[in-house]
DNA sequence: GTGGTCTAGACCACT
DNA sequence: GTGGTCTAGACCACA
Protein backbone atom coordinates (compact mmCIF):
# COMPACT_ATOMS: atom_id res chain seq x y z
CA UNK A 1 0.00 0.00 0.00
CA UNK A 2 1.11 3.63 -0.40
CA UNK A 3 -0.03 7.11 -0.07
CA UNK A 4 0.59 9.54 -3.50
CA UNK A 5 0.92 12.92 -2.87
CA UNK A 6 2.08 15.39 -5.34
CA UNK A 7 3.78 18.57 -4.70
CA UNK A 8 2.58 21.71 -7.87
CA UNK A 9 5.36 24.10 -6.52
CA UNK A 10 8.37 21.31 -6.78
CA UNK A 11 9.18 22.15 -10.32
CA UNK A 12 9.00 18.08 -10.57
CA UNK A 13 6.68 16.86 -12.76
CA UNK A 14 3.63 15.42 -11.42
CA UNK A 15 4.35 12.23 -13.88
CA UNK A 16 7.60 12.00 -12.12
CA UNK A 17 6.73 12.33 -8.77
CA UNK A 18 3.90 9.52 -8.89
CA UNK A 19 7.08 7.27 -10.50
CA UNK A 20 9.67 8.45 -8.12
CA UNK A 21 7.26 7.62 -5.25
CA UNK A 22 6.35 3.85 -6.76
CA UNK A 23 9.69 3.56 -6.84
CA UNK A 24 10.67 4.52 -3.49
CA UNK A 25 7.66 2.00 -2.19
CA UNK A 26 9.24 -0.75 -4.00
CA UNK A 27 13.20 -0.05 -2.50
CA UNK A 28 11.66 0.38 1.15
CA UNK A 29 9.51 -2.69 0.60
CA UNK A 30 6.27 -0.88 0.84
CA UNK A 31 5.32 -2.33 -2.35
CA UNK A 32 5.65 -5.92 -2.67
CA UNK A 33 6.16 -8.10 -5.37
CA UNK A 34 2.93 -8.78 -7.47
CA UNK A 35 0.71 -6.25 -5.29
CA UNK A 36 -1.57 -4.18 -7.41
CA UNK A 37 -1.49 -0.43 -7.98
CA UNK A 38 -4.68 1.88 -8.23
CA UNK A 39 -5.89 1.95 -11.26
CA UNK A 40 -4.94 4.97 -13.65
CA UNK A 41 -8.38 6.30 -13.06
CA UNK A 42 -8.70 5.85 -9.61
CA UNK A 43 -5.44 7.66 -8.75
CA UNK A 44 -6.35 10.01 -11.51
CA UNK A 45 -9.08 10.95 -9.54
CA UNK A 46 -8.12 11.11 -6.01
CA UNK A 47 -4.88 12.76 -6.50
CA UNK A 48 -7.57 15.52 -8.82
CA UNK A 49 -5.29 15.13 -11.98
CA UNK A 50 -5.10 13.90 -15.64
CA UNK A 51 -5.37 10.71 -15.97
CA UNK A 52 -2.72 10.62 -18.81
CA UNK A 53 -0.46 11.54 -16.05
CA UNK A 54 -0.83 8.83 -14.04
CA UNK A 55 -0.70 6.28 -17.94
CA UNK A 56 2.76 8.04 -18.38
CA UNK A 57 4.08 6.99 -14.95
CA UNK A 58 3.00 3.75 -15.05
CA UNK A 59 3.84 3.66 -18.27
CA UNK A 60 7.36 4.99 -17.52
CA UNK A 61 7.97 2.32 -14.90
CA UNK A 62 6.73 -0.49 -17.10
CA UNK A 63 9.37 0.21 -19.73
CA UNK A 64 11.99 -0.10 -16.38
CA UNK A 65 10.46 -3.06 -15.49
CA UNK A 66 9.42 -1.90 -12.21
CA UNK A 67 6.00 -2.33 -13.01
CA UNK A 68 3.82 -5.18 -15.52
CA UNK A 69 0.18 -4.30 -17.12
CA UNK A 70 -2.34 -6.93 -17.49
CA UNK A 71 -4.71 -5.93 -19.76
CA UNK A 72 -8.28 -5.80 -18.47
CA UNK A 73 -6.95 -6.92 -14.96
CA UNK A 74 -4.57 -4.12 -13.44
CA UNK A 75 -1.12 -2.59 -12.69
CA UNK A 76 1.23 -5.10 -10.40
CA UNK A 77 4.33 -4.65 -8.75
CA UNK A 78 6.94 -6.89 -11.00
CA UNK A 79 9.69 -8.90 -9.72
CA UNK A 80 12.62 -6.58 -9.27
CA UNK A 81 14.50 -6.24 -12.62
CA UNK A 82 18.32 -7.62 -12.42
CA UNK A 83 20.87 -5.98 -10.85
CA UNK A 84 23.82 -4.45 -12.44
CA UNK A 85 27.09 -6.41 -12.13
CA UNK A 86 29.40 -4.81 -9.31
CA UNK A 87 31.61 -3.48 -10.83
CA UNK A 88 29.12 -1.44 -13.49
CA UNK A 89 27.83 -0.88 -10.17
CA UNK A 90 30.39 1.17 -8.11
CA UNK A 91 31.28 2.90 -11.55
CA UNK A 92 26.99 3.91 -11.65
CA UNK A 93 27.47 4.85 -8.20
CA UNK A 94 30.29 7.23 -8.83
CA UNK A 95 28.86 8.99 -12.08
CA UNK A 96 25.39 9.51 -10.17
CA UNK A 97 27.45 10.83 -7.11
CA UNK A 98 29.61 13.33 -8.90
CA UNK A 99 27.10 14.52 -11.04
CA UNK A 100 25.11 14.89 -8.15
CA UNK A 101 27.40 16.66 -6.04
CA UNK A 102 28.23 19.20 -8.67
CA UNK A 103 25.02 20.31 -9.01
CA UNK A 104 24.73 20.62 -5.12
CA UNK A 105 28.24 22.66 -5.14
CA UNK A 106 26.75 24.86 -7.54
CA UNK A 107 23.88 26.11 -5.22
CA UNK A 108 26.68 26.56 -2.76
CA UNK A 109 25.55 23.27 -0.25
CA UNK A 110 28.60 22.09 1.73
CA UNK A 111 29.12 18.67 1.93
CA UNK A 112 27.96 18.03 5.35
CA UNK A 113 24.20 19.68 4.24
CA UNK A 114 24.16 16.80 2.02
CA UNK A 115 25.26 14.20 4.46
CA UNK A 116 22.20 15.64 6.85
CA UNK A 117 19.97 15.84 4.71
CA UNK A 118 20.52 12.35 3.14
CA UNK A 119 20.79 10.75 6.05
CA UNK A 120 17.14 11.84 7.41
CA UNK A 121 15.89 10.18 4.66
CA UNK A 122 16.98 6.93 5.10
CA UNK A 123 13.87 5.47 5.34
CA UNK A 124 13.24 6.14 2.04
CA UNK A 125 15.53 3.81 0.52
CA UNK B 1 38.37 32.33 -15.41
CA UNK B 2 36.57 29.46 -16.40
CA UNK B 3 35.96 26.93 -19.24
CA UNK B 4 32.53 26.21 -20.17
CA UNK B 5 30.91 22.43 -21.25
CA UNK B 6 28.06 21.44 -22.19
CA UNK B 7 26.65 18.06 -22.30
CA UNK B 8 23.15 18.07 -25.13
CA UNK B 9 22.72 14.35 -23.30
CA UNK B 10 21.71 15.48 -20.00
CA UNK B 11 18.62 16.67 -20.47
CA UNK B 12 19.59 20.02 -19.08
CA UNK B 13 19.12 22.83 -21.27
CA UNK B 14 21.80 24.54 -22.40
CA UNK B 15 20.94 27.97 -21.18
CA UNK B 16 20.87 26.04 -17.46
CA UNK B 17 23.86 24.44 -17.54
CA UNK B 18 26.26 27.48 -18.67
CA UNK B 19 23.96 29.45 -15.96
CA UNK B 20 24.83 26.63 -13.46
CA UNK B 21 28.81 26.09 -14.55
CA UNK B 22 28.87 30.20 -13.34
CA UNK B 23 26.83 29.49 -10.06
CA UNK B 24 29.76 26.97 -9.00
CA UNK B 25 32.36 29.17 -10.55
CA UNK B 26 31.27 31.72 -8.05
CA UNK B 27 30.58 29.17 -4.91
CA UNK B 28 33.90 27.86 -5.81
CA UNK B 29 35.76 30.67 -6.01
CA UNK B 30 36.71 30.47 -9.26
CA UNK B 31 35.25 33.87 -10.84
CA UNK B 32 35.81 36.49 -8.75
CA UNK B 33 33.88 39.48 -7.82
CA UNK B 34 34.11 42.18 -10.67
CA UNK B 35 35.57 39.66 -13.04
CA UNK B 36 34.18 39.55 -16.65
CA UNK B 37 32.40 37.01 -18.55
CA UNK B 38 33.19 36.27 -22.12
CA UNK B 39 30.99 37.98 -24.57
CA UNK B 40 27.79 36.57 -25.00
CA UNK B 41 29.09 36.26 -28.80
CA UNK B 42 32.51 34.84 -27.77
CA UNK B 43 30.85 32.33 -25.62
CA UNK B 44 28.31 31.04 -28.15
CA UNK B 45 31.05 30.48 -30.54
CA UNK B 46 33.54 28.83 -28.22
CA UNK B 47 29.72 26.50 -27.52
CA UNK B 48 28.29 26.51 -30.72
CA UNK B 49 25.17 27.49 -29.64
CA UNK B 50 23.28 30.75 -30.66
CA UNK B 51 23.71 33.82 -29.36
CA UNK B 52 20.65 33.91 -27.28
CA UNK B 53 21.30 30.90 -25.37
CA UNK B 54 23.95 32.46 -23.66
CA UNK B 55 21.81 35.73 -23.03
CA UNK B 56 19.69 33.85 -21.80
CA UNK B 57 21.53 32.46 -19.37
CA UNK B 58 23.29 35.33 -18.48
CA UNK B 59 20.06 37.28 -18.23
CA UNK B 60 19.01 34.91 -15.31
CA UNK B 61 21.95 35.51 -13.35
CA UNK B 62 21.61 39.14 -13.58
CA UNK B 63 17.98 38.61 -12.49
CA UNK B 64 18.78 36.45 -9.29
CA UNK B 65 21.77 39.16 -8.89
CA UNK B 66 24.58 36.51 -9.96
CA UNK B 67 25.60 39.11 -12.83
CA UNK B 68 25.87 42.95 -13.34
CA UNK B 69 25.48 44.15 -16.85
CA UNK B 70 26.77 47.07 -18.58
CA UNK B 71 25.41 47.76 -21.78
CA UNK B 72 28.03 48.22 -24.32
CA UNK B 73 30.75 46.83 -21.83
CA UNK B 74 29.96 43.67 -20.84
CA UNK B 75 28.93 41.37 -17.68
CA UNK B 76 30.73 40.54 -14.55
CA UNK B 77 30.40 39.22 -11.65
CA UNK B 78 27.95 40.83 -8.63
CA UNK B 79 29.74 42.82 -6.08
CA UNK B 80 27.53 41.30 -3.84
CA UNK B 81 26.03 37.80 -4.68
CA UNK B 82 22.98 36.76 -3.17
CA UNK B 83 22.59 34.36 -0.05
CA UNK B 84 19.62 32.04 -1.24
CA UNK B 85 16.64 32.68 1.84
CA UNK B 86 16.62 29.64 4.35
CA UNK B 87 13.83 28.55 2.72
CA UNK B 88 14.41 28.85 -0.67
CA UNK B 89 17.77 26.99 -0.02
CA UNK B 90 16.25 23.96 2.20
CA UNK B 91 13.41 23.62 -0.83
CA UNK B 92 16.31 23.76 -3.26
CA UNK B 93 18.09 20.77 -0.82
CA UNK B 94 15.12 19.19 -0.62
CA UNK B 95 14.65 18.89 -4.54
CA UNK B 96 17.87 17.97 -5.59
CA UNK B 97 18.19 15.33 -2.97
CA UNK B 98 15.15 13.93 -4.01
CA UNK B 99 15.60 13.15 -7.70
CA UNK B 100 19.26 11.93 -6.46
CA UNK B 101 17.69 9.41 -4.31
CA UNK B 102 15.28 8.34 -6.58
CA UNK B 103 17.95 7.85 -9.39
CA UNK B 104 20.11 5.83 -6.66
CA UNK B 105 17.24 4.08 -5.57
CA UNK B 106 16.31 2.88 -8.91
CA UNK B 107 19.69 1.51 -9.39
CA UNK B 108 19.29 -0.70 -6.09
CA UNK B 109 22.10 1.29 -4.04
CA UNK B 110 21.38 1.66 -0.23
CA UNK B 111 21.45 4.24 1.59
CA UNK B 112 24.26 3.02 3.40
CA UNK B 113 26.51 2.89 -0.07
CA UNK B 114 25.45 6.33 -1.22
CA UNK B 115 26.23 7.83 2.21
CA UNK B 116 29.75 6.00 2.32
CA UNK B 117 30.80 7.31 -1.43
CA UNK B 118 29.78 11.07 -0.66
CA UNK B 119 31.47 11.24 2.19
CA UNK B 120 34.70 9.64 0.37
CA UNK B 121 34.38 13.07 -1.83
CA UNK B 122 34.14 15.53 1.19
CA UNK B 123 37.12 17.22 0.01
CA UNK B 124 35.52 18.02 -3.43
CA UNK B 125 33.28 20.35 -2.35
CA UNK C 1 -8.90 39.81 -14.97
CA UNK C 2 -6.45 42.32 -16.61
CA UNK C 3 -6.57 44.01 -19.90
CA UNK C 4 -3.20 44.35 -21.77
CA UNK C 5 -2.16 47.60 -23.55
CA UNK C 6 0.99 47.79 -25.45
CA UNK C 7 2.18 51.27 -26.30
CA UNK C 8 5.20 50.71 -29.12
CA UNK C 9 6.27 54.56 -28.92
CA UNK C 10 6.83 54.56 -25.24
CA UNK C 11 10.38 53.31 -25.74
CA UNK C 12 9.60 50.52 -23.01
CA UNK C 13 10.37 47.11 -24.26
CA UNK C 14 7.40 45.34 -24.72
CA UNK C 15 7.82 42.55 -22.96
CA UNK C 16 8.83 45.07 -20.05
CA UNK C 17 5.25 46.69 -20.74
CA UNK C 18 3.71 43.44 -20.15
CA UNK C 19 5.50 42.12 -16.74
CA UNK C 20 5.12 46.07 -15.21
CA UNK C 21 1.31 45.66 -16.03
CA UNK C 22 0.98 42.52 -14.20
CA UNK C 23 2.96 43.56 -11.08
CA UNK C 24 0.70 46.79 -11.04
CA UNK C 25 -2.19 44.48 -11.48
CA UNK C 26 -0.88 42.33 -8.25
CA UNK C 27 -0.35 45.43 -6.34
CA UNK C 28 -3.40 46.98 -7.13
CA UNK C 29 -5.65 43.98 -6.26
CA UNK C 30 -7.05 43.47 -9.71
CA UNK C 31 -5.02 40.27 -9.94
CA UNK C 32 -5.45 37.32 -7.28
CA UNK C 33 -3.75 35.10 -5.93
CA UNK C 34 -3.90 31.76 -7.53
CA UNK C 35 -5.64 33.31 -10.49
CA UNK C 36 -4.11 31.98 -13.94
CA UNK C 37 -2.94 35.35 -16.30
CA UNK C 38 -3.69 34.35 -20.17
CA UNK C 39 -2.10 31.48 -21.79
CA UNK C 40 1.26 33.06 -23.64
CA UNK C 41 -0.40 31.69 -27.09
CA UNK C 42 -3.25 33.92 -25.95
CA UNK C 43 -1.96 37.27 -25.65
CA UNK C 44 0.47 36.88 -27.85
CA UNK C 45 -2.23 36.68 -30.32
CA UNK C 46 -4.58 39.70 -28.57
CA UNK C 47 -1.68 41.89 -28.63
CA UNK C 48 -0.30 40.93 -31.67
CA UNK C 49 3.41 40.10 -30.58
CA UNK C 50 5.43 37.08 -31.06
CA UNK C 51 5.20 34.57 -28.23
CA UNK C 52 8.52 34.42 -27.37
CA UNK C 53 8.09 37.86 -26.45
CA UNK C 54 5.26 37.15 -23.58
CA UNK C 55 6.58 34.43 -22.59
CA UNK C 56 9.80 36.52 -21.40
CA UNK C 57 7.69 38.54 -19.36
CA UNK C 58 6.60 35.60 -17.82
CA UNK C 59 9.22 33.83 -17.24
CA UNK C 60 11.08 37.09 -15.60
CA UNK C 61 8.16 37.56 -13.10
CA UNK C 62 8.76 33.93 -12.68
CA UNK C 63 12.00 34.02 -11.29
CA UNK C 64 11.15 36.97 -9.03
CA UNK C 65 8.43 34.89 -7.82
CA UNK C 66 5.77 37.09 -8.84
CA UNK C 67 4.40 34.21 -10.82
CA UNK C 68 4.59 30.44 -10.64
CA UNK C 69 4.04 28.22 -13.77
CA UNK C 70 3.26 24.92 -14.04
CA UNK C 71 4.34 22.93 -17.55
CA UNK C 72 1.41 21.97 -19.36
CA UNK C 73 -1.47 23.64 -17.18
CA UNK C 74 -0.67 27.21 -17.32
CA UNK C 75 0.63 30.29 -15.56
CA UNK C 76 -0.94 31.65 -11.97
CA UNK C 77 0.07 34.56 -9.43
CA UNK C 78 2.22 33.60 -6.72
CA UNK C 79 0.68 32.55 -3.41
CA UNK C 80 2.94 34.74 -1.71
CA UNK C 81 4.59 37.78 -3.93
CA UNK C 82 7.56 38.90 -2.92
CA UNK C 83 8.24 41.81 -0.76
CA UNK C 84 10.89 43.55 -1.86
CA UNK C 85 14.00 43.96 0.44
CA UNK C 86 13.80 47.57 1.87
CA UNK C 87 17.43 48.63 0.30
CA UNK C 88 15.97 47.15 -3.06
CA UNK C 89 13.28 49.54 -2.61
CA UNK C 90 14.58 52.70 -1.74
CA UNK C 91 17.00 52.30 -4.77
CA UNK C 92 14.17 51.66 -7.22
CA UNK C 93 12.27 54.69 -5.55
CA UNK C 94 14.89 56.46 -6.14
CA UNK C 95 15.72 56.02 -9.59
CA UNK C 96 12.39 56.41 -10.65
CA UNK C 97 12.10 59.35 -9.00
CA UNK C 98 14.92 60.46 -10.40
CA UNK C 99 14.41 59.99 -14.09
CA UNK C 100 10.38 61.09 -13.97
CA UNK C 101 12.07 64.40 -12.03
CA UNK C 102 14.51 64.34 -14.73
CA UNK C 103 11.76 64.37 -17.34
CA UNK C 104 9.71 67.33 -15.50
CA UNK C 105 12.95 69.73 -14.73
CA UNK C 106 13.53 69.60 -18.84
CA UNK C 107 9.80 70.67 -19.22
CA UNK C 108 10.40 73.47 -16.99
CA UNK C 109 8.06 72.19 -14.29
CA UNK C 110 8.67 73.04 -10.34
CA UNK C 111 8.78 70.78 -7.82
CA UNK C 112 5.62 72.43 -6.71
CA UNK C 113 4.00 71.93 -9.37
CA UNK C 114 4.40 68.53 -9.06
CA UNK C 115 3.48 67.69 -5.99
CA UNK C 116 0.52 69.62 -6.49
CA UNK C 117 -0.07 67.13 -9.69
CA UNK C 118 0.75 64.33 -7.89
CA UNK C 119 -1.09 64.89 -4.32
CA UNK C 120 -4.19 65.18 -6.95
CA UNK C 121 -4.18 62.01 -7.51
CA UNK C 122 -3.44 60.22 -4.45
CA UNK C 123 -6.67 58.48 -4.50
CA UNK C 124 -5.34 56.63 -7.99
CA UNK C 125 -2.82 54.43 -5.68
CA UNK D 1 30.09 74.33 -12.04
CA UNK D 2 29.26 71.33 -11.50
CA UNK D 3 30.56 67.91 -10.30
CA UNK D 4 29.70 64.78 -12.13
CA UNK D 5 29.29 61.12 -10.92
CA UNK D 6 27.96 58.34 -12.40
CA UNK D 7 26.53 54.87 -10.73
CA UNK D 8 26.88 52.01 -12.96
CA UNK D 9 24.73 50.35 -11.36
CA UNK D 10 21.58 52.55 -11.49
CA UNK D 11 20.81 51.04 -14.58
CA UNK D 12 20.27 54.57 -15.97
CA UNK D 13 22.98 54.60 -19.09
CA UNK D 14 25.85 56.86 -18.20
CA UNK D 15 24.80 59.22 -20.74
CA UNK D 16 21.86 59.67 -19.84
CA UNK D 17 23.09 60.24 -16.69
CA UNK D 18 25.32 62.82 -17.55
CA UNK D 19 22.61 64.83 -19.55
CA UNK D 20 20.54 65.05 -16.31
CA UNK D 21 22.83 66.09 -14.24
CA UNK D 22 23.74 69.09 -16.62
CA UNK D 23 19.74 69.54 -16.64
CA UNK D 24 19.52 69.34 -12.97
CA UNK D 25 22.20 72.17 -12.71
CA UNK D 26 20.74 74.51 -15.34
CA UNK D 27 17.45 74.18 -13.50
CA UNK D 28 18.63 74.21 -10.14
CA UNK D 29 20.61 77.60 -11.51
CA UNK D 30 24.15 75.75 -10.45
CA UNK D 31 25.24 76.27 -14.13
CA UNK D 32 24.52 80.01 -15.26
CA UNK D 33 23.76 80.59 -18.86
CA UNK D 34 27.03 81.14 -21.00
CA UNK D 35 28.78 78.87 -18.88
CA UNK D 36 31.43 76.63 -20.49
CA UNK D 37 31.29 72.80 -19.81
CA UNK D 38 34.15 70.85 -19.17
CA UNK D 39 35.25 69.86 -22.36
CA UNK D 40 34.08 66.23 -23.93
CA UNK D 41 37.82 64.85 -23.23
CA UNK D 42 38.40 66.25 -20.28
CA UNK D 43 34.68 65.11 -18.80
CA UNK D 44 35.67 61.47 -20.15
CA UNK D 45 38.88 61.33 -18.30
CA UNK D 46 37.45 62.84 -15.52
CA UNK D 47 34.74 60.31 -14.98
CA UNK D 48 37.06 56.84 -16.73
CA UNK D 49 34.70 56.69 -19.66
CA UNK D 50 34.74 56.86 -23.17
CA UNK D 51 35.05 60.06 -24.70
CA UNK D 52 31.61 58.92 -27.48
CA UNK D 53 29.67 58.68 -23.96
CA UNK D 54 30.05 62.21 -23.19
CA UNK D 55 29.60 63.39 -26.55
CA UNK D 56 26.40 61.61 -26.93
CA UNK D 57 25.24 63.48 -23.44
CA UNK D 58 26.12 67.09 -24.85
CA UNK D 59 24.70 66.42 -28.56
CA UNK D 60 21.70 65.15 -27.20
CA UNK D 61 21.12 68.50 -24.79
CA UNK D 62 22.33 70.82 -28.03
CA UNK D 63 19.92 68.77 -29.79
CA UNK D 64 17.41 70.20 -26.71
CA UNK D 65 18.60 73.38 -27.03
CA UNK D 66 20.14 73.35 -23.67
CA UNK D 67 23.68 73.40 -25.09
CA UNK D 68 25.30 75.30 -27.77
CA UNK D 69 28.93 73.90 -29.20
CA UNK D 70 30.97 76.77 -30.47
CA UNK D 71 33.65 74.99 -33.20
CA UNK D 72 36.93 75.18 -31.24
CA UNK D 73 36.03 76.49 -28.20
CA UNK D 74 33.93 74.67 -25.84
CA UNK D 75 30.29 73.88 -25.29
CA UNK D 76 28.26 76.64 -23.17
CA UNK D 77 24.91 76.96 -21.63
CA UNK D 78 22.33 78.55 -24.01
CA UNK D 79 19.85 80.89 -23.38
CA UNK D 80 16.90 78.78 -21.69
CA UNK D 81 14.76 76.95 -24.00
CA UNK D 82 11.57 78.94 -24.75
CA UNK D 83 9.03 77.35 -22.71
CA UNK D 84 5.60 75.46 -23.38
CA UNK D 85 2.22 77.31 -24.09
CA UNK D 86 0.34 77.13 -20.64
CA UNK D 87 -2.40 74.49 -21.96
CA UNK D 88 0.26 72.57 -23.22
CA UNK D 89 2.43 72.71 -20.42
CA UNK D 90 -0.44 71.40 -17.91
CA UNK D 91 -1.47 68.48 -20.57
CA UNK D 92 2.28 67.48 -20.85
CA UNK D 93 2.58 67.49 -16.97
CA UNK D 94 -0.65 65.24 -16.07
CA UNK D 95 0.59 63.33 -19.03
CA UNK D 96 3.95 62.09 -16.79
CA UNK D 97 2.58 62.61 -13.89
CA UNK D 98 0.24 59.43 -14.85
CA UNK D 99 3.02 57.85 -16.66
CA UNK D 100 5.61 58.06 -13.51
CA UNK D 101 2.46 57.07 -10.88
CA UNK D 102 1.65 54.05 -12.82
CA UNK D 103 4.97 52.82 -12.85
CA UNK D 104 5.67 53.78 -9.09
CA UNK D 105 2.26 51.84 -8.14
CA UNK D 106 3.45 48.60 -9.89
CA UNK D 107 6.04 48.40 -7.74
CA UNK D 108 3.95 49.16 -4.72
CA UNK D 109 4.72 52.08 -3.89
CA UNK D 110 2.25 54.81 -1.91
CA UNK D 111 1.40 57.74 -2.77
CA UNK D 112 3.07 59.09 0.19
CA UNK D 113 6.29 57.70 -0.30
CA UNK D 114 6.69 59.07 -3.99
CA UNK D 115 5.56 62.26 -1.69
CA UNK D 116 8.19 62.05 0.32
CA UNK D 117 10.78 60.97 -1.91
CA UNK D 118 9.96 64.03 -4.38
CA UNK D 119 10.06 66.68 -1.38
CA UNK D 120 13.68 65.90 -0.58
CA UNK D 121 14.80 66.24 -3.16
CA UNK D 122 13.11 69.91 -3.83
CA UNK D 123 16.32 71.51 -4.15
CA UNK D 124 17.29 69.43 -7.13
CA UNK D 125 14.83 71.80 -9.55
C1' DG E 1 -4.17 22.02 -25.20
C1' DT E 2 -0.30 24.12 -21.95
C1' DG E 3 4.73 26.12 -21.32
C1' DG E 4 10.00 25.43 -22.52
C1' DT E 5 13.96 25.50 -25.48
C1' DC E 6 16.56 26.68 -29.36
C1' DT E 7 17.79 28.64 -33.84
C1' DA E 8 18.70 32.21 -37.37
C1' DG E 9 18.59 36.58 -38.29
C1' DA E 10 17.41 41.41 -37.92
C1' DC E 11 17.76 45.88 -35.83
C1' DC E 12 18.53 48.95 -31.85
C1' DA E 13 21.05 51.15 -27.81
C1' DC E 14 25.24 52.00 -25.49
C1' DT E 15 30.48 52.53 -24.91
C1' DG F 1 32.87 46.52 -30.31
C1' DT F 2 29.32 45.47 -26.22
C1' DG F 3 24.39 43.76 -24.69
C1' DG F 4 19.04 44.17 -25.61
C1' DT F 5 14.87 43.30 -28.09
C1' DC F 6 11.99 41.11 -31.27
C1' DT F 7 10.44 37.98 -34.90
C1' DA F 8 9.30 33.57 -37.22
C1' DG F 9 9.39 29.12 -36.87
C1' DA F 10 10.62 24.57 -35.22
C1' DC F 11 10.49 20.86 -31.93
C1' DC F 12 10.06 19.03 -27.16
C1' DA F 13 7.84 18.07 -22.53
C1' DC F 14 3.84 17.95 -19.75
C1' DA F 15 -1.33 17.53 -18.42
Amino acid sequence: MIVFSLDPRSGIPYYKQIADQIRFGIASGNLKVGEQLPTVRALAVELKINLNTVAKAYKELELLKFLETQQGTGTFISARPPELQEDEKQKKLTAICSEFLSIAASYGFTSHEIINEISKRKGNI
